[in-house]
DNA sequence: CACAAACCGGAGAGGGTGCCTCTACTTTGT
DNA sequence: ACAAAGTAGAGGCACCCTCTCCGGTTTGTG
């Protein structure tokens, strides 16, 4: 509120190799809040990056302002694929390529994925962003059913969940089929229809026995 | 492999004490893990139970004996629904019925959750049991394709990604409106059906703005 | 080139958690 | 009444994470 200098007042640049260790790091980051999530150490991020702990803390004063700079940005894609989705012409098309396409954008970040769903991570920004989705969502979901696409008890408040169980599916199978998630959105998908056809052809085959049994060993709760 | 006497030889029955104070600790357990999760810590299971931490020891040598004995009969439980149902007459009132009768089962315990789905955590009894299940449940979903109820690119192996996603809407939810969760499984279903109708009617209505806020701010990766 | 300012590395402080043990004391039941 | 069985819960041990500190290195300017 009382912040003079704003955040484009870099007094001076950074020194050149201070500058490229800040790009390490945040690309570090990016990997291993991405792979492991937000309980992913600064340590481990650190070393990932092959520097020391303590040039992440001289670049970025606590973990949470690292995590808050890597995500503000990857949260205003999918505020911008709401608001692109609102302009096109088919809106039960535009409600099912919205879903599909952010839930991409979650699919390989998991870190993404909790800073999403949890309200315990971000601060300001990352909060503004959720805001700033909600009446885009709300409009989407609105036109998906005034069209005649979506079913009318569908509410935007269950696009959480839809995100919610999916990225559960994506952390359940990852280790050993990445893009099975695509499977259960399309089944999820086929349920969401106010005047359902056939079942759609689903984008990705079933586990198989094993793998099932490979999954349950490497997730953990 | 080498041990002599199986676990029906109790050389001597307990104190009267003990035995009150082991059922005092299975019950809590039962109620702690329920809620927290298989992370709950012992002391707060014996102090749950008004008991010392000691007095649990004493009974079951590691938190691992604890939870096998505490959940060996709850999966049989899912078992026997599994039996039961491939006897009932309609193969895909038997598939669905079955798959809330399960979830019901897990909906109020965590605990019960993280054992289904992760190797982690039961040994012996707990694998044999979901062994069990493979073959009904392959079976339950036969009948139910064959019958022309569940569509037919199901496979047996999605069963656990359905308990999957679900669970996650449950314990996304559970701490603002414990039964939502029914919501999400009846659009689920919708979406499995081989030549669906009109979308079914939801049992639960969606959570307010408000409440996924909550939602967020209770939930935690 | 020389030198101050900026930067780096990584050991370790400080604070936290959880599993399990150990012992002085209490209860049971013969 | 007394030995055997049981109990409480402090604390040992091992582990983890965030963040600091400071001796040594690099940068780029006068």
């Amino acid at each position: 509120m009382a912040r003079d200098a704003g955040p484009a007042a870099p007094a001076r640049p950074l020194r050149r190799d201070a500058e490229l260790n800040r790009r390490r790091i945040l690309a570090s980051a990016r990997e291993v809040f991405g792979r492991r999530g937000l309980e992913a150490t600064l340590d481990d991020i650190a070393h990932h990056a092959g520097l020391g702990v303590g040039t992440v803390y001289r670049r970025f004063p606590s973990k949470e302002h690292l995590v808050e700079a890597m995500f503000a940005e990857r949260m205003e894609e999918i505020g911008d694929l709401a608001e692109e989705a609102l302009k096109a012409a088919d809106p039960w098309q535009a409600f099912v390529d919205f879903t599909w396409k952010s839930i991409e954008l979650h699919s390989g970040d998991r870190g993404l994925r909790e800073i999403m769903l949890s309200n315990k991570f971000g601060h300001e920004h990352v909060a503004e962003e959720k805001a700033r989705m909600v009446p885009l969502i709300t409009r989407l979901v609105e036109r998906a059913q005034e069209a005649g696409g979506l079913r009318a008890d569908f509410a935007p408040t269950d696009i959480p969940l839809l995100h919610m169980m999916v990225g559960s599916a994506i952390e359940f199978t990852s280790a050993v089929e990445p893009d099975l998630w695509r499977r259960c959105l399309a089944m999820l998908l086929d349920g969401l229809r106010a005047q359902p056809g056939k079942p759609s052809e689903l984008p990705h085959p079933p586990l198989g026995v094993d793998e099932v049994d490979e999954a349950m060993s490497c997730w953990r709760p």
